[in-house]
DNA sequence: TTTAACGTTGACGTTAACGTTAACCAGCTT
DNA sequence: AAGCTGGTTAACGTTAACGTCAACGTTAAA
C-alpha cells in the first residue's frame, strides 16, 4: 500500500530492468515525480507500467502501448481525435480475435504433435 | 490445386513480398526445389509458410516458428529431443493461456474506454 | 572514511526481421 | 535489337526495444 516506489522497487516487483522503466519514460509513457534527481513513482504509474506489460504480452509494440494509455487520460481530446480512436480500438478487436483463432488452431495443432511424441516414445527403449 | 508456385504466386497469395519468403528459406524453414534457378514451391512449402504466418500472429519469432514447423517433420529424433519438444509445448501452452487472459482483460478495459469515448461524443457538438 | 548500495545521464552495441538498392540473367514480345 | 516481366544473389540499411558500459553523485553503514 506504499503511496510512492523507487525506481528498482518497481523493477524487482514487476520484473523488468531499470533500463527497460527509464526508456519507457523515454518514450513518453511515463512521467514519475522527482525528489532531486531521483525519480519517485506512484501507484498509478504502476497501473501504467502494468498496462504496457499486458500489452506487450499480447504483441502490440510499444508505440501500441502508448495510445492504449492514452486512452485512459482524461485529456479527452476533441472529436476527431475520438473517432480516430474508436477505430483504433474496433481494429483492435478485429486483431485480437484473430489472434483467439490462431491460437485455437494452434493449441489443437499442438495437441497432435503431442501424441505423436508420446506415441514415438512409447517405442523408444530407455 | 496447382502442383506448384512461383515465388511471386506465394508472395501474392499469402500476401508477403518474395524478400520475407527468400529470408525464410535463408533461416532454414523452407527448402523450395529449383528448376534451374528459380525456386519451385510444393502445396507443402505453402503449408510450412501459413504455419510461420501464424505463428507470427501469435507473437511467435522465426526461431520459435522453427521449431514448430520441425514438430511435423517426421525427422522424429531421439528420445531426449522429443522430451525436450515437449517441454517447449507444455511452456507455449502456459504462454498461450496468459496471453487469453490478457485479451480478455484488455477487451474488457476497450469495452469501458469505447464507452467512455461513445459519451463524450453525446456531449461534443458536430 | 572508505566502501557498498542505489541512483543519475549519456552514448554506443545488439538482435530480429526484413527493406532496399544494385547488378545481373532468361524468356517473350514488338 | 530493344524493352518488358520476373527471376537470381549479394550486401548494406533500418527499426524496435532494450543491453551494456562509463563516469559520476548521494546516502548510510562498517
Amino acid at each position: 500500500m506504499a503511496a510512492h516506489y523507487s525506481i528498482s522497487d518497481l523493477a524487482r516487483e514487476l520484473d523488468i530492468t531499470t533500463r527497460a522503466i527509464r526508456f519507457y519514460e523515454e518514450q513518453g509513457m511515463l512521467a514519475p515525480e522527482r525528489r532531486g534527481q531521483e525519480r519517485v513513482y506512484t501507484p498509478k504509474d504502476k497501473v501504467t507500467l502494468k498496462l504496457i506489460l499486458r500489452g506487450k504480452r499480447i504483441g502490440f509494440s510499444l508505440a501500441e502501448c502508448k495510445e492504449l494509455i492514452e486512452l485512459y487520460d482524461p485529456a479527452g481530446g476533441n472529436r476527431r481525435q475520438l473517432e480516430t480512436f474508436m477505430a483504433k480500438i474496433s481494429a483492435r478487436r478485429e486483431q485480437l480475435a484473430q489472434q483467439l483463432l490462431d491460437i485455437e488452431q494452434m493449441q489443437l495443432e499442438l495437441d497432435t504433435a503431442e501424441e505423436r511424441c508420446l506415441a514415438a516414445l512409447e517405442h523408444t527403449p530407455v
